[in-house]
DNA sequence: GATTGACGTGCAACCGGTTGCATTCGATAG
DNA sequence: CTATCGAATGCAACCGGTTGCACGTCAATC
């Protein structure tokens, strides 16, 4: 019963309510309804609070009103390179309304991610899910307690932000395509992704219109890894360009190619995808923009509009992605390239926080 | 009054107990002292709550007990590559523990952030500061208020994570001078900075032991566009080698030396700092580790230490950093470089989240 | 057969706010 | 001079749990 068991206790509104001769009501109102109370009233209380230390507590504040002031955001990998700036903008967006925001890390597992879920319930006004990893029953059921939104996950009726990468990668193509490049390479993600979906669907119809021969290579997982493995059998295939499921992967690639002497880009080109990386790479990467920062500002703007009662219904806002070309794409060469030497084992560790992002 | 003016409400207790025939106290037991109460009550309890989807409400518990179960981590920016790994590590383990972590972004303002830490405080039990932008003073008042741990932050009374980059800048030292460098230069960050008054007293020291020439280029902020601006200042010194104040600042670096036809590490080697791009430039860059998961972790052990009660009185701990070799370092050419063209213009944006980390 | 305890459960106060309603008081209207 | 009304403030119930204490029951003990 006892609350703080002696541990520092922050001043009350009794407290403040005490040593301003007025009840706790009057406190109450000078923070919350201060056009209720008398002028000079408000300005003594809020002085004399101040200067005590006092702030309104959150919790007590939450249990009366049903306001918690609270949302919460929850990813598979936080280290994923794909997060921060999403974590960031929907961070930033949510103080704008003066919510605080949890941070769940479900690290790739459904089980964590629902547990996670189960202990905000209760102490937040809403969720933002990226890149779920529960189940579409799951995602409803929590979704029947508290107002929920997705990210790059489409489950009819939830509302959801998905990035559709179709005219970015569309614009990859033609990039190529008029560079003059006649055969290229679809490097693809996890086939449960949703953006894998998006991008390899959206290759092969630009291919289509662009009359370019197209091939699929397949990387189980994206990561530097993975693509520095894939290499011969891009090569293989005798194309001279790539389109790779994402940055991490065409590092890879990127690496994977110097290793057998093929320069990027004069004998072989490569765009990547969700200009994670930025220009940090050396040459500096052609990829397409993933925006996750817009993402993370939009699911949480979305919420946010729930909160405040403003009907969503079922909202399915997508978010157009573009071509950001740098320095790895360029004319193909007069022949297609060819493995110069033996790839040596893989040495370099994997970069951390790799995986399906989307 | 009316919580939740209609909005969707949780099963409280009561329902609970009112379908199983109890009170409420029985049912609270049920899930915080089984033991006290009937085998099969209990599970009778539990059986019904988990059949009508009730979970423990957060918020009451918290009022009540004044154990929130909320510990909050605040970063100068989310999306600086430096944090996501330490974000993530805290996080984890502060769930180990059960606690939800709330995640706060200052945006490299102090108000921001004391604004942030008022609004937490009544519903965390402890709060983690990375980097804090706060004066002493503030700092001290909020320790005084809930248990505090300080991350790169070195504030006598309050107990702080620090990372210790001298042990690493040592090792580049040693590794440079063994490779035959005779002159070397420090690109240093933000004065204001703890961590690049350690490493560049590291170099001094390091430098003096090996005999080295050392000067020191100022970048004043660390990032990749001011890495490379400075380029001409230090070829002008005539050293063969760099080490940069972070990963950002020696990666712009390595795109001012290509811009000059310097080729990296045939004719300049490049240490950086923090492991932020792991490897994936090219080459893949010769950089101290940071370690900011094990920081993060260790900062949130800490704190949950003093949670438990433990003492912990004026904590100091410092990790030390070693040196990770890749691909930028090699021995010097014969005669130092020079500028052999005149530079671009700097065409690429800079990367978002860059900032004095530290 | 009455006493004593252990055990299982209910009662009610409390955590720190919020808010509908009652109350007080001065001012304006009648 | 009194009735009326609005503004300012207090009272007390409530949000959903936790917990000290009291109560009732039943078995073991004397």
């Amino acid at each position: 019963m006892t609350a703080g068991k002696g541990r520092k206790d922050l001043p009350t509104m009794m407290d403040v309510a005490r040593t301003a001769g007025v009840s706790k009501s009057t406190v109450s109102r000078a923070f919350t309804q201060p056009g209720m109370l008398g002028a000079e009233t408000v300005a003594r209380i809020l002085e004399i609070a101040s200067s005590i230390g006092y702030v309104p507590n959150h919790t007590a504040r939450a249990l009366s009103t049903g306001r918690y002031g609270n949302v919460a955001l929850v990813v598979p990998d936080v280290a994923n390179p794909f997060f921060p700036p999403l974590i960031r903008a929907a961070q930033m967006e949510a103080d704008r309304s003066d919510f605080c925001v949890f941070l769940g890390n479900s690290d790739e597992s459904w089980r964590q991610e629902d547990k996670l879920v189960d202990r905000f319930l209760s102490q937040v006004e809403g969720l933002v899910l990226c890149a779920s990893r529960l189940t579409d029953e799951r995602i409803r059921a929590h979704a029947l307690k508290r107002p929920l939104v997705l990210v790059n996950r489409d489950v009819p009726g939830i509302p959801r932000v998905l990035i559709d990468s179709a005219i970015g990668v569309r614009e990859a193509i033609a990039h190529l395509a008029e560079l003059g490049h006649k055969h290229i390479v679809y490097v693809s993600g996890p086939a449960s992704s949703w953006s894998n979906q998006q991008r390899r669907a959206a290759v092969r119809l630009g291919a289509r219109q662009h009359r370019l021969e197209v091939s699929i290579v397949a990387a189980r997982v994206p990561s530097y890894e993975s693509g520095r493995a894939v290499v011969p059998d891009i090569l293989a295939t005798g194309a001279t360009a790539a389109i790779a499921f994402d940055d991490l992967t065409a590092q890879g690639i990127m690496t994977g190619l110097a290793d057998r002497g093929v320069s990027v880009p004069a004998d072989f080109s490569i765009v990547g995808c969700d200009d994670v990386l930025g220009a940090a790479t050396y040459p500096s990467l052609t990829t397409v923009s993933n925006r996750s920062d817009e993402t993370g500002r939009a699911a949480m703007s979305l919420l946010l509009d729930m909160l405040g009662s403003r009907a969503v219904g079922d909202a399915r806002v997508t978010l157009d992605t573009y071509l950001v070309v740098r320095n790895t794409t360029a004319p193909p060469p007069n022949r297609p390239p060819a493995p110069a030497r033996a790839a040596p084992p893989p040495l370099i560790p994997p970069r951390k926080g790799e995986g399906d992002a989307n």
